[in-house]
DNA sequence: CCCGGCGATTTACGACGTAAACAGAGCCTT
DNA sequence: AAGGCTCTGTTTACGTCGTAAATCGCCGGG
């Protein structure tokens, strides 16, 4: 597994999307934690994390209860809080297990060697794939009270945020727009992956409608709405990875400004 | 209640945030509901919703159970069942009249009458007080799962998005710019409420913390952090009024550009 | 006067998180 | 070899949750 595989390019692509994560061999995966029924015996908190991540992405976050994750490992609910005090710490140790999937990931890295450009893309890519590779575990990871006030989803780690202040300090950003390029990292990456993860969810999960008078669907009146019928197509289009992409390009445009000018970021210099 | 006070502005200003719930007099403000244990019968829908929504600002999601919200109305948790048709739905219910506050803000309009910058600015800011007045609803607002996918958080409704839509495209942005629009917009807002919410979260939550054994704090060993370290005052500033006032004017900024070029935003203008 | 229906309560059930006591398997010491 | 310690998983038990179903009190129209 891991195994090494022929990916083209790493750059973003014209078409298909790098992310995703049939698009792409490895990387950003689970840890495998052996199928629910089959090792047996060997429990510990990595195994305990990894199958809630998996059980999370199978079943769902609402599914996951200490009994089933139990089951779902072949042993009794209490055997859990041998490696996790209790169900909500179960939940930080997954988002933590799921942002730690960075550190596996070749195409991101811990230093600005390439420039702070290209630590930043490929820092968003690589949380873009974690997202979509887990899209049941993503909200977690945006609405977990973090520790401190300045660890921010969807960089929850104090590693990460370190990183990311070397890099731009390392490259020339002064204390005070470094801290502000964070900021502004993180909405970024928060709201547009949030969005696109639960857009996602919405196409799959109205699980099973049974429809119980056929011919009369329940679905809102949309009459009252003749501009959302109209451009229902458009609405309805997913160009995530092209918008992700224009959003974070525009982004690192505007920090670039702010480099140059060597100032913090002020407002009214946008518009007329 | 909600009586005419006088503000004295309504574009933003300087330095007090005008969409802090202190900062302002009326408007974005919970149904009164009358208060818990008074007015008593007289059960109907809009208080129990009502109702819900102070209930979560003032202890937080989780202490959210039918039972104690029906103790909290004088009533018991099975009375609640016969406006709501259990506790998923409520929840769908405090999102939704959450978002409809926004109808009573005399702030916001429906229509774009004063060009679609101001449009955009007014109902930005109007979600932003939103948040801020229900830091603990807000979450759910941005996490629920959407009826369509292209209902996207936070502006829940369609109602809201045929104006949005309505007002773009009236001021001259071609279809598929106003949807490119209604989706960076939403990005935006999501993201950077969403975060300013969660960090004004942390600054209050981390409630009782008995220090069993006093000089040795808990706190994690921040040794390897330097960086973190020396910019803390930096990290811990809370500048989110100016942060999300100056990435709104980027984003107008962004839009106007695209209305001017008469096209959909693509690729590889900012950079380099 | 009764009575039908509406709004709230009572009762009940299964599932949940988790405290506490327990059981067995290995290993270390004597 | 025998005893006991530790480490891991199980059993049992309790209080709380969401909610289905039956029940009760009240009130206005015959």
């Amino acid at each position: 597994m891991t195994g090494p595989d022929t990916r083209p390019d790493t750059r973003p692509d014209e078409d298909a999307d790098p992310d995703s994560p049939e698009g792409r061999g490895g990387a950003a995966v689970v840890i495998p934690a052996a199928p629910p029924g089959s090792g047996r015996t060997g429990l510990d908190r990595r195994r305990v994390l990894g199958a809630a991540i998996e059980f999370i992405d199978a079943e769902g976050l609402n599914a996951l209860t200490m009994r089933r994750l139990g089951a779902y490992l072949g042993v009794e609910a209490m055997a859990l809080y041998r490696y996790v005090p209790g169900r909500e710490q179960l939940l930080d140790g997954v988002v933590e297990s799921v942002i730690d999937e960075l550190y596996g990931d070749p195409d991101v890295h811990l230093a600005a060697s390439h420039g702070w450009q290209d630590y930043l893309q490929r820092l968003a890519h690589g949380v873009r794939r974690i997202a979509l590779a887990h899209p049941e575990v993503f909200p977690l990871v945006a609405t977990r009270p973090p520790a401190a006030p300045w660890v921010r989803p969807p960089l929850r780690s104090l590693r990460w945020v370190e990183s990311f202040l070397d890099a731009l300090i390392d490259s020339g950003f002064s204390e005070a727009s470094a801290v502000a390029a964070y900021r502004a990292y993180s909405s970024f990456l928060l709201g547009h992956l949030l969005l696109e993860v639960s857009q996602k969810g919405v196409k799959i999960s109205p699980e099973d409608q049974p429809e119980g008078v056929p011919g009369a669907v329940a679905t809102t009146d949309l009459s009252e709405y003749p501009t959302v019928v109209r451009l229902e197509a458009l609405l309805s289009l997913d160009e995530s990875a092209a918008e992700f992409e224009e959003a974070l390009e525009n982004l690192l445009g505007r920090l670039e400004v702010v480099l140059r000018e060597g100032r913090t970021p002020r407002r009214g210099d946008t518009r007329g």
